[in-house]
DNA sequence: TCTAAACTTGACCATTTTAGTCAGGTATGT
DNA sequence: ACATACCTGACTAAAATGGTCAAGTTTAGA
């Protein structure tokens, strides 16, 4: 199971994104001084984003990016999975070797990696981009 | 966050044991064929569930691991903990530099990882070995 | 038209973590 | 005494992490 600051840094760029989006485009070099994280990584984590058509791109001077959804369309496990931060935490059945099929027992905790990734998963689909905002707003004052 | 094969291990040992529990205390090396572990790898994190109080050893031939609470009292939490599997989203506070003091946003994100990991430990700490036992009893026909 | 801002791509890398192995022990039931 | 099983610590190969660096391409605006 990842769930890193690569998720985490493209979270904080998306909302970030999202509070200057209305008027233009957002360049990263923005973000990335507002933010706090390496620009070059930055545009690592967009190329996936944009990949993804989570974002949009315009290129050029007073380019940047766009969101390319309504914030309340764009849910966490969309944006982990866009980054590669996969919340899988079973590794049975690939391998015949390890871990289910390889031995007798037929792998005990099976049924408990299951539960748990659809525990998180829920909690990351029920999530938008659009909740962090406003949960934001709430509690900046 | 980390959560990976050490944690997984640790508790498919742990409901290996609780199987094999009430007669004789259970060597490692049972463990290690039955449930295709390394015994090296076993040991050390057999080590921390002992430091930890989760179960008892018994030297000497046909000496072993005990557990050393009622199964239902063994909650996942209490593993994932001794192995050293933090359940821990949050990387601001530490540094003020990065994360949340650094910038003058104010980490943006930083109320989701609180809930996230609320979330996951809330899960973590209603189940125990008692759980994954019957429910793989259940399962196995 | 020129240029600087901004996106685009891909290679590279230091550090840390993971998932072990190896090599010795020490304790104890038979 | 000796085999079994716990105990301890050092070591390590491979992968993941969290970036950096270099060399572009595109386009708005002066």
């Amino acid at each position: 199971m990842k769930l890193t600051s690569k998720g985490r840094y493209a979270v904080m760029a998306l909302v970030d994104l999202a509070r200057f989006d209305n008027i233009n485009p957002v360049s990263l070099r923005d973000i990335s001084l507002r933010q706090g994280i390496s620009l070059d990584y930055l545009e690592q984590i967009f190329s996936k984003l944009k990949k993804n058509e989570i974002v949009k791109s315009i290129r050029g001077t007073q380019g940047g990016y766009v969101l390319n959804k309504n914030p309340n369309d764009i849910k966490l496990t969309n944006i982990f999975n866009a980054v590669d931060e996969k919340v899988k935490t079973v590794q049975c059945k690939k391998e015949s070797k390890r871990g289910c099929n390889g031995k007798a027992t037929k792998c005990i905790t099976h049924n408990l990696w299951d539960e748990l990734e659809i525990h998180i998963n829920t909690f990351f689909e029920n999530k938008s981009l659009k909740d962090l905002i406003n949960n934001n707003k709430e509690t900046r004052v």
